[in-house]
DNA sequence: AGCACGCCGACT
DNA sequence: GTCGGCGTGCTC
């Protein structure tokens, strides 16, 4: 069998050869393909091929190595087709998402899927249709309802996928219906492609080239046309915009089709002269990414404490290739990454800038494009696939030798960056968590920046415990600002304690006196105030007064929240809809009411507090269409809006200047979240929204609102000293074990079946703790929230030594995970890995 | 991840 | 009996 497929194609006593290939999913190998003669020249590592996999689906791969070893096992399948003349990816690329695969415990195929935008891949999908030879009537084969009912949907629509014929039967799977008409030969199988980039055409209009070869025929042309003032008022319109006499290179790209039509000229005139072939139209493939109105590239000029702190960073990089850059809200930090970038970009490198998603607004897109220019990409969720394979090949072609990004641009094809900025570094927003691979961002970025022998900026006001504590032992370099840009002032903290006003009755709801006062201040004086509470919706959930009932999510273990606007209770797990109730589900009571309060709860009361102020809130839901946020932003510049109600949204990166107000509606629900960095996020988050208040010459005032204020971690958010509460909280770190002392692995099984789950989860912490220590294996415990999607949970946490290899914990929890699938009962139950969890 | 096969319970 | 569900194994 192999000595006879090995002669398929290639000329007698010639070599064949095979390429490994990976492919976009969850599966650990590569597959070995035959290369076929005509593309042995073209297939190289990083080149993408088509290949059909499995019984019939067509993907594209990754070609990851050529050699000439057959298969012995097996007989390889041809490739199809190849999809570049040059290699997609980088060999640091390969390097890195390889890295990843291992570093993470995903497969190859999991982070080539993140890495590569969908417009970049293509796969097939099965999709049914009529035999070529199909008469229905010429059919005397016996065929049931179901069969029927299929055949007359194929004979209204010409195709149908697997999950359309499913449906059109209102079943489950059709499986067995397509199996049986393909039999009788009624209907055929086929893979539809689905080619996903396209570039972006216009249509243009240039005149035809025989016109300008001899002038006098142009002559001839317009007595022709006397007749026919509509075509002569086009022709002349083209010729005043394209003078092609004094330029005729000019001619070659025309003007746009739409062009005349802006004009008010008749599109039918202009369709006869291109159908007499005196105007040519044609096709222009064009960038989605507007030119840029070429401004005088800004100069940065930096203070002496920047240019200090840009002195420092040199000295750093001396020896390391991280500095921490450690400057509180409103210190400058950006015209210091704008200098270092410039320089880079100077010496012939490229440079990343890494933001968190919310963060990555059009005011420091807009500020950094005014200063880089069309050199400078922007690879950010809200682009389409399109674009980002623009970003992908513009980069490549060296097009763009700057991206801005979010988390997924650490995938880019960098051939030589020189420098890369990780802002907001401790953000979660850039920890993956769902699908694999669960990366963070910032530390594939280190390990990126390692392949490249490149620099590294992490810049944040409030660090990360892990990146701070590498600085404090000498690994990072560390540089800090502490004294804000422009003499603004640090804005004054105050507390106001929840239980007592409500005690004194000086409460109005959920606000505090003090807080209300203060927002009556800031709208006397004219100026703008933020509210943040980290809670969207309308309030927490609804209970029944009587018997307290309260809706719950059918599929989550979570009640569900309540919307006011679309009248409506969601759930933010798994996004599960369901009506109000009017009266109690339960026991029939009317006494049904809200619970908890949300941003929309607090937009609702301050309109009522404040009938003349203008509120507009922004969250998930306000900002879900591609510029909401940029429009809400720009209004609240502008000063359209008095007050701007908010998740974190409002805490990132935006700099307004009349701002004097920040009020932190619920402090308390962010420290008693339960996770052992909550209160480092409720430092980190407080501060951030803190320095949203008093720039320039305002002074700020910030509030915040607790029910419970007498705690040390409440006054040392209060203080905004990081150093104390850096020391405070290593600490507690230290004493029970947490990163950055131990680095973390979570183990979350899942399964449909709570006691499966449950018992999985034991068995899997019992092998672990048998080998590796059971101080070093926390649980089996149930998760708060036990169930998502239908799905039970449990937790188990591995909290590993620094000074231990983590290549031998994970192989540790691969043999588990193998010991696991022995036991066939458990083979359903999933294990999800999730290393360094955020 | 899909997809196909095979086994098993609930209906005509 | 057969239909429809679902768990399991495989993909070069």
């Amino acid at each position: 069998m192999t000595s006879l497929q090995l002669n398929i194609d290639a000329p007698e006593g010639a070599a064949t050869y095979f390429a490994d290939v990976a492919l976009p999913l969850p599966i650990p190998q590569l597959f070995t393909y035959r290369i076929p003669s005509e593309f042995l020249e073209l297939v190289k590592p990083g080149i993408r091929v088509i290949v059909s996999f499995g019984r019939q689906k067509v993907v594209t791969g990754l070609v990851d190595a050529v050699h000439e070893k057959a298969p012995e096992v097996y007989t390889a399948k041809p490739i199809l087709d190849v999809l570049d003349a040059e290699p997609l990816v980088t060999t640091q690329q390969i390097g890195m998402m390889k890295w990843m695969s291992n570093y993470y415990l995903c497969t190859y195929g999991e982070v080539l899927n993140a890495a590569l935008p969908s417009g970049l891949k293509l796969s097939s999908e099965s999709k049914i249709q009529l035999h070529p030879h199909y008469d229905w009537n010429e059919t005397d084969l016996p065929l049931d309802d179901k069969e029927v009912i299929l055949l007359s949907a194929l004979e209204n629509k010409d195709a149908l996928s697997y999950r359309e014929a499913a449906d059109v039967l209102e079943l489950k799977s059709a499986y067995r219906y397509i199996k049986s008409l393909v039999q009788k030969e009624l209907i055929i199988i086929y893979e539809e492609v689905k080619e996903r980039y396209k570039p972006k055409k216009i249509k243009k209009i240039r005149l035809h080239g025989d016109y300008l070869a001899q002038e006098d025929m142009l002559d001839e042309l317009f007595q022709e046309l006397e007749k026919k003032p509509k075509q002569s008022d086009l022709l002349l319109f083209y010729l005043r915009e394209v003078p092609v006499f004094q330029q005729p290179q000019l001619n070659q790209s025309g003007i746009a089709k739409s062009a005349f039509t802006d004009a008010g000229l008749s599109a039918s005139s202009l369709k006869t002269l291109v159908k007499n072939e005196i105007l040519v139209e044609f096709e222009k493939i064009i960038s989605r990414f507007e030119e840029e109105n070429q401004e005088e590239p800004l100069e940065i000029e930096l203070s002496d404490i920047q240019q200090q702190a840009q002195a420092a960073i040199f000295d750093h990089f001396k020896d390391k290739a991280t500095v921490l850059l450690h400057g509180i809200t409103g210190s400058g930090k950006t015209e210091i990454y704008i200098s270092l970038i410039q320089q880079a970009l100077d010496s012939g490198q490229q440079v990343l800038y890494l933001l968190p998603e919310i963060a990555l607004t059009a005011q420091i897109v807009n500020r950094l494009k005014k200063v880089f220019g069309d050199r400078m990409g922007v690879y950010h969720s809200k682009f389409s696939d399109n674009e980002r394979v623009e970003v992908w090949y513009g980069l490549m072609e060296g097009r763009f030798d700057f991206i801005v990004g979010v988390r997924s641009s650490i995938f880019l094809p960098f051939s030589s960056l020189g420098l890369l900025i990780v802002d907001e570094e401790h953000e979660t927003s850039y920890k993956q968590f769902d699908p694999a691979p669960r990366y963070h961002a910032r530390d594939v970025a280190l390990f990126l920046a390692h392949l490249h022998n490149a620099k590294t900026i992490l810049g944040s006001a409030t660090p990360s415990l892990e990146s701070y504590t590498n600085a404090q032992q000498n690994k990072y370099g560390l540089v800090e600002l502490f004294q804000r840009f422009n003499e603004a002032s640090l804005p004054q903290m105050s507390l106001a304690n929840l239980t007592q006003e409500k005690k004194r009755k000086t409460n109005v709801g959920e606000f505090t006196s003090v807080l209300i006062e203060a927002i009556g201040q800031v709208l006397d004086n004219k100026e703008q105030a933020i509210i943040f509470q980290n809670r969207r919706g309308y309030s927490n959930y609804l209970t029944c007064e009587d018997c307290g009932y309260i809706p719950d999510c059918p599929r989550c273990s979570v009640s569900l929240t309540y919307h006011q606007y679309k009248n409506q209770l969601n759930c933010h797990y798994c996004g599960h809809k369901d009506a109000v109730p009017l009266v109690c589900p339960a026991c029939g009571s009317t006494k049904v009411h809200t619970v908890g309060i949300g941003t929309e709860k607090i937009e609702e009361e301050l309109k009522l507090l404040f009938p003349k102020a203008r509120v507009q809130r922004m969250d998930l839901e306000t900002t879900r269409a591609k510029y909401a946020y940029q429009n809400i932003i720009h209004d609240f510049e502008k000063g359209e809006i008095d007050i701007l109600v908010g998740t974190q949204m409002v805490s990132k990166g935006l700099d307004f200047d009349r701002v004097s107000l920040v009020g932190v509606f619920d402090i308390d629900r962010m420290l008693y979240f339960p996770d052992f960095r909550s209160y480092e996020r409720a430092f980190q988050m407080v501060t951030q929204v803190s320095g949203r208040a008093g720039r320039r010459d305002t002074e700020g005032k910030v509030i915040i609102q607790s029910r419970n204020p007498d705690q040390g971690i409440i006054e040392l958010i209060q203080q905004g000293d990081y150093h104390t509460f850096y020391s405070r909280e290593m600490a507690e770190r230290n004493k029970y074990h947490y990163p950055p002392f131990t680095r973390m692995i979570h183990l979350l099984i899942r399964s449909k079946d709570k006691k499966l789950t449950k018992e999985a989860a034991q068995k899997l912490a019992n092998i672990l703790k048998e080998d590796m220590g059971g101080s070093r294996v926390l649980g089996p415990q149930e998760p708060l929230i036990n169930k998502i999607r239908d799905k039970f949970l449990m937790d188990v946490f591995l909290k590993i030594e620094k000074k231990y290899k983590m290549e031998a914990v994970k192989d540790l929890i691969k043999n588990a995970q193998l010991e696991l699938l022995k036991i066939k009962d458990l083979k359903s139950v999933e294990v999800v890995v999730d290393v360094d969890p955020y």
